[in-house]
DNA sequence: CGGAGTCTTGAGTATCTTCAATGAGCGTGG
DNA sequence: CCACGCTCATTGAAGATACTCAAGACTCCG
């Protein structure tokens, strides 16, 4: 049962984060300065000139974009091995987004000068962004389309489902659960909605039984009834 | 007055589409076997495997990505010069979205080993294929964001304003126009709404008197009040 | 003229937002 | 230890927005 817009098996828990290391890992934590940020820091801001590249070792960071009057909207999530600010480094172009860290991370920097000799240096170094930039494109794509089609508690079971794939735990009664790592008025910015909107919906989904909230603890009672509903899509 | 999402200078018409010819043009209009294709025809369907590239020269293309139980969506629209199924090709996957023509185009399409073996004769190809990879990368970021925090009226406009560039035309009283080349499905498909809405919609806005729509053909009283209100995003 | 596809309209409903107020959790300082 | 202030989260009521379903109107084309 695979979900129609991001392509992973939401039922198999092993899927999605075990991939191979990528091609840049070692050659970015070696050459690197590695630095450890805390949540709310930001790697770079929206309009930022651009002045090297940063690998996510560990953590979480979210890509944010705001407009002049303050709406501003979460376009993507970056995991661990996710490279961040690349755009704009190759294009030579300013960032058009703000890099938000959620969780504690350890993040990579390259120099923008050093990088680009080792791009000259190595061609199988650009081959490397090329992939990273088209699963970039698929990961917005895909959310473009649940977006477009979905409604709020489908792409909330979804956010979910990506969640426990890094953050799953057990419960002590053995059920599946998720320590969700952000707030509330993230998974709002990350969903398109308010987080009164998302405060409701968890009360209903708590009645319903099918997933029950406590804080940013979330027990799932079924993965597989999340994942049906996801590949239902309604 | 720029968009802070696609960052365009809406009121200002000519910017857009008037950029430098792609590198890969006269390459691909070389060596490619071009077709001429009507709305409705499609290039490859989601789930394909990838047979080769396809260069759009004029006309209107959609991608569409749908899920297992009919809910579909126009993720991206492209335009003459853009790059067609290039992902799919250059990842060794299957297609993820349909491509569908929207209006008559003509289209080049170039065999996946010819271009193979383009790729290794000519290094500065891949070059082009990583611009044009960011530059939709960001199309589909600006396009979440958009949905993410723009309202139904908020989007249109924008969509409208995009389609002023290449099929904007000057009305018999001298007023901005615009003739869309598509059919209300397919604005809904777009703009993640129901056609029955985007109806609704444009009866709101004829009352108003900002924009008048006659069948396809838009009348828009003023291009900048438009842009203004892309710009605030409400 | 007829028919098919497209577009519009209406009524009722579901969903999400807004604004304002309350509550829960947490660290600080007395 | 407790009171205070702070941030985050929740709740309520009213309103806006978009959807569903069903019916009617329009348009293009044979």
């Amino acid at each position: 049962m695979s979900c129609a817009y991001c392509r992973t098996d939401h039922s198999d828990k092993s899927a999605e984060w075990s991939h191979a290391e990528p091609e840049y890992r070692r050659l970015f934590t070696n050459c690197g300065h590695s630095r450890r940020y805390g949540p709310g820091e930001t790697l770079f801001l929206q309009g930022d000139g651009n002045r090297g590249v940063y690998y996510l070792e560990s953590g979480l960071v979210a890509l944010r974009r705001s407009d002049e009057n303050g709406n501003s909207a979460l376009v993507c999530l970056n995991h661990p091995d996710d490279l961040i600010g690349y755009p704009a480094f190759l294009s030579q172009k300013e960032h058009r987004n703000t890099a938000e860290v959620l969780t504690p991370s350890k993040i990579y920097f390259i120099d923008a000068s050093r990088l680009r000799w080792m791009l000259n240096s190595d061609p199988n170094l650009k081959e490397s962004f090329l992939e990273r930039a088209l699963l970039d494109l698929d990961r917005a794509e895909a959310n473009c389309a649940a977006l477009l089609t979905a409604d709020l508690r489908c792409r909330l079971f979804h956010l979910l489902l990506t969640f426990s794939k890094s953050y799953g735990t057990q419960l002590s009664d053995g059920s599946p659960g998720v320590e969700l790592p952000v707030q509330r008025k993230d998974l709002a910015a990350l969903l398109g909605a308010k987080p009164e909107s998302i405060s409701r919906l968890i009360r209903m989904l708590d009645q319903e039984g099918l997933v029950r909230f406590k804080g940013r603890l979330v027990a799932i009672s079924s993965l597989n009834r999340l994942a049906a509903e996801v590949s239902i899509f309604n």
